[in-house]
RNA sequence: GCCGGGGUGGCGGAAUGGCAGACGCUACGGACUUAAAAUCCGUUGGGCCAUAAUGGCCCGUGAGGGUUCGAAUCCCUCUCCCGGCACCA
């Protein structure tokens, strides 16, 4: 009659979902299931690592519905960001513009793609009705003295012209455009994400629907170290000098102390010394080195005192120790760390062993090699004979009492810095006024706009040159003064862009709390795992303060989290730098919508990389296909049937097989899309399925017309339209958009007989078909019989193992 | 260097203590066709034996060892690949 036209289902049922407006959601339905998948920057095409992700979505979303759930699936749009200024700059368009076609057009993409998203409730997060929110989050943030301005050395991208988080600087090179970054003093705002570090750690545990991989990487990334802070008096002067430690337990092996070059007391050390001179030089000339060494450094002239011993330790500058990490100075423990015995090595400082190695065959004089595991004290006055763990808190508790050091917790994570000095971004809405200093804008003036009198073709910071944006006055006093002209860095806005979602429209306030509570968190969430440290960090971030601000009520902001794998294309990555991008609507006006979606969730499970393969492509193609073929040249027996038929009335052997398939499948594809979101088994046994109609296949075969609506059913969530369309054609009183998840029967899946496997030393060497409910002996004395185990059988029977439905192994 | 994940046919991948290779792709053979495409049917881990034919046997999940009646699966050692972190004291 006709063939399958992909391009004529697909468009028809695109637009009778929008019309029907179908995959909306009320602020407060029933059985809230909240679905996110992590919104696209709208670059202008969507790639196949949007479809990838956007597939499992939206499979999943369509499964929930099935199962009873109101699903909350939006999309939106990470608005902000260079790509839109590069446009205004190269090519004069404006950045607004240039986003916002770019937004119609992806979502004509998207649409065309069949995803079930409520649209409604669609951001954009360079609407001024979004990142007015983002401003207000500032303010708050800023009075509670989460949000500070400080100079520091910035990582500077020349290339994009502006600073760059730590977490966007990879190998010394800008994540965006791979040139080198540098080292810039600039002021800056930050986010003290440090204030959470602990807790942004420990929750990691209660994050149990989290792949382990980004745990592991998130408690990477915080990277506590647990320690001692400890003083050393420094001689000569009435001054301390502080260090960090994790093995206070060495303490008596500390045989120098070494600071780094950029500390900010270096000259009070060296001042006064014989060595002055020889440091200012030594300064000058580490300052210009890019590549660091661990040998390099040079004798400060000063001693610091060791509190356990008294001992007079050396201060050397050292290279190799970092300013921005513990103190920036250490207690130098050649004996037993790496890089303290290479540098005394080479400066020829006295090495002190204080820990035992257990194997250690002699205590010989000349170490060959740092001990840095754990042993019995040795040389450490009292301590000497005590385990180094034990040690450990009781020279921390010694120092404790005499007021010389403490217990201590230091963090690998920094604060955030948040400012860019782009254009085309959240405008920091602070004030500058020579008399009131920094001014916050009240909050009735939000939103701080971006202006539109820019002059893209200047190098500088470009919001600086809007005349009208930065000359205002002071909020306090009336007097002329100047605004901030940075602006905040995208992931501000991703870090609650899922809250935004609940109430997209509020006005009064980033979004309602009822609302909020009543969805959050997030039950699933979705995207690809290059955001492990730096988006999913920020947002637990932001949901932990905006619940310290009393705005929401949990401690965290996504329950579950998938993270699937990149595209491949020839085994790399696809860009349009190697050449190698498949175009997701070129596939899918070639082969329809439905078929991309099933070869992408087929060809991998969702966490692994996906090979893109167009043969593999075309396979898809061709199930949907013969599904389509085997409906046509069936119509009239398929028609209506949509329920399950009486178990009684099934006696054929066909009948009963392709029944009892058809519950197995059933089963067997819940349990896989319920627990792991498994599709590409599922879709296998989706396949099975359809491969069993046709081998049971008879025209009065009465359970055909029912396993068919099964399959359509299983299958709906992945490829829904053509299985709305047969089900439309077919008559069915239910289209599958709208019934409920197909139930399996544990009676129908019960047999009389199964196949017993029966081995013989492990190897298989015969099955028989047994009743179910054989008792163990007979089963035993069945399978001894059979002739092909029988030649097997010449030596003495020593056990026989029986695992019950399964098999008989006979030991011989 | 440290931490995590992994290694199964020609390929993507199934199987998480009980029949290895489900399902699909590719390739090959056949049917249909003037022909091709599409479609349909069959074969497809390696080796060997047998045959008119159904068949039968051995080996096989990165390497080696162990636990077990039985291991792709659990344990130990090694090796290679991927990802993250990396002078973090």
């Amino acid at each position: 009659m006709s063939k399958y036209e992909h391009t004529e289902i697909e468009t028809r049922w695109q637009q009778s979902w929008r019309q029907e407006q179908r995959f909306e959601i009320d602020d407060y339905p029933e059985n809230p299931f909240y679905l996110l998948v992590m919104y696209p920057y709208p670059s202008g095409r969507i790639h196949m690592g949007h479809v990838r992700n956007y597939a499992i979505g939206d499979a999943i979303a369509r499964f929930k519905r099935k199962q009873g759930y109101d699903v909350m699936h939006p999309m939106g749009w990470d608005a902000f960001g260079l790509p839109a200024e590069n446009a205004a700059i190269e090519r004069g368009i404006d950045p607004g513009e240039w986003t916002r076609s770019n937004i119609e057009e992806m979502k004509g993409q998207l649409d065309k793609l069949g995803f079930s998203y409520c649209w409604q409730r669609e951001i954009a997060t360079c609407d001024p009705d979004y990142y007015k929110w983002n401003q207000k989050i500032f303010l708050e943030l800023y009075r509670h003295k989460l949000a500070y301005r400080d100079l520091t050395g910035v990582n500077w991208c020349p290339s994009c012209e502006t600073v760059l988080a730590n977490e966007q600087v990879q190998d010394d090179e800008c994540w965006r455009c791979d040139s080198e970054v540098v080292e810039k003093n600039q002021h800056g705002w930050f986010f003290k994400t440090t204030d959470y570090a602990e807790e942004l750690l420990a929750d990691l545990d209660e994050l149990r629907g989290w792949p382990s991989r980004v745990v592991e990487m998130q408690k990477n990334w915080i990277g506590q170290s647990i320690g001692a802070k400890i003083q050393f008096e420094l001689s000569d002067l009435s001054e301390k000098l502080e260090v960090f430690t994790t093995r206070p337990d060495t303490l008596f092996g500390a045989t120098y102390m070494a600071v780094s070059p950029e500390h900010p007391r270096v000259m009070e050390i060296v001042r006064g010394t014989d060595q002055e001179a020889a440091v200012k030089e030594f300064l000058k000339r580490v300052e210009k080195n890019s590549e660091k060494q661990t040998t390099e450094g040079i004798f400060t002239g000063r001693y610091a005192v060791n509190p356990v011993n008294n001992k007079q330790l050396p201060i050397y500058l050292a290279d190799y120790v970092l300013a921005d990490y513990g103190t920036g100075a250490i207690m130098a423990v050649p004996a037993h760390d790496d890089r303290d015995f290479e540098f005394a090595s080479h400066h020829g400082i006295e090495i002190v062993e204080v820990i035992k190695q257990p194997d250690s065959s002699a205590d010989a004089d000349g170490l060959s090699s740092p001990y840095t595991g754990e042993g019995e004290l040795i040389n450490s006055a009292e301590f000497t004979g005590v385990h180094s763990e034990k040690a450990r808190e009781q020279i921390v508790d010694l120092l404790e009492q005499q007021n010389r050091g403490e217990k201590a917790v230091k963090f690998r994570l920094r604060d955030w810095g948040v400012s860019r000095q782009r254009y085309w971004g959240t405008p920091i809405p602070i004030i500058y006024c020579d008399s009131c200093g920094t001014v916050p804008v009240p909050e009735e003036d939000l939103p701080v706009e971006l202006p539109s009198d820019v002059d893209f073709q200047q190098s500088a910071n470009i919001l600086s040159s809007s005349r009208e944006f930065v000359h205002t006055d002071c909020p306090e006093c009336g007097e002329p003064a100047h605004r901030e002209t940075d602006t905040m860095d995208t992931f501000v806005d991703s870090s609650w862009y899922y809250a935004r979602y609940c109430t997209p429209f509020d006005e009064n306030r980033p979004f309602d709390p009822d609302v909020v509570n009543f969805w959050l968190p997030v039950d699933q969430y979705i995207g690809g795992v290059e955001h492990a440290c730096m988006h999913l960090l920020y947002s637990r971030f932001f949901h932990k303060v905006m619940r310290d601000f009393g705005w929401l009520d949990t401690d965290e902001p996504f329950v579950r989290l998938l993270t699937q794998g990149m595209v491949l294309l020839g085994g790399e990555k696809m860009s349009k730098s190697k050449g190698n991008v498949v175009d997701p609507e070129e596939m899918q006006q070639q082969y329809g919508a439905d078929t991309v979606r099933l070869f992408t969730l087929f060809a991998a499970p969702p966490e692994k990389d996906l090979e893109w393969d167009e043969s593999a492509v075309q396979g898809g193609h061709r199930f949907l296909k013969r599904i389509w073929n085997f409906f046509l040249d069936n119509r009239e027996m398929l028609t209506g049937k949509q329920s399950s038929p009486d178990p009684d009335d099934i006696d054929g052997e066909a009948e009963k097989k392709l029944l009892k398939k058809s519950h197995e499948t059933i089963k067997n594809v819940t349990h896989d899309l319920d627990t792991e979101y498994q599709f590409n088994t599922a879709i296998a046994a989706c396949m099975e399925l359809f491969n069993s109609m046709q081998e049971n296949f008879s025209p009065d075969n009465r359970v055909v017309a029912w396993s068919f609506s099964v399959l359509l059913e299983l299958l709906y969530p992945i490829t829904p339209h053509i299985f709305c369309e047969l089900a439309e054609r077919l008559q069915y009183p239910q289209n599958p958009a709208d019934s409920d998840w197909p139930q399996w029967s544990e009676d129908a899946l019960q047999e009389e007989e199964i196949e017993i496997v029966i081995q013989v030393n492990g190897k298989v060497r015969d099955r028989m078909t047994v009743a179910v409910d054989l008792p163990r002996e007979q089963l035993e004395q069945q399978a001894l019989t059979q002739e092909k185990v029988q030649k097997y059988l010449k030596s003495e029977i020593k056990k026989i193992i029986v695992v019950p439905g399964k098999l008989v192994n006979i030991v011989v």
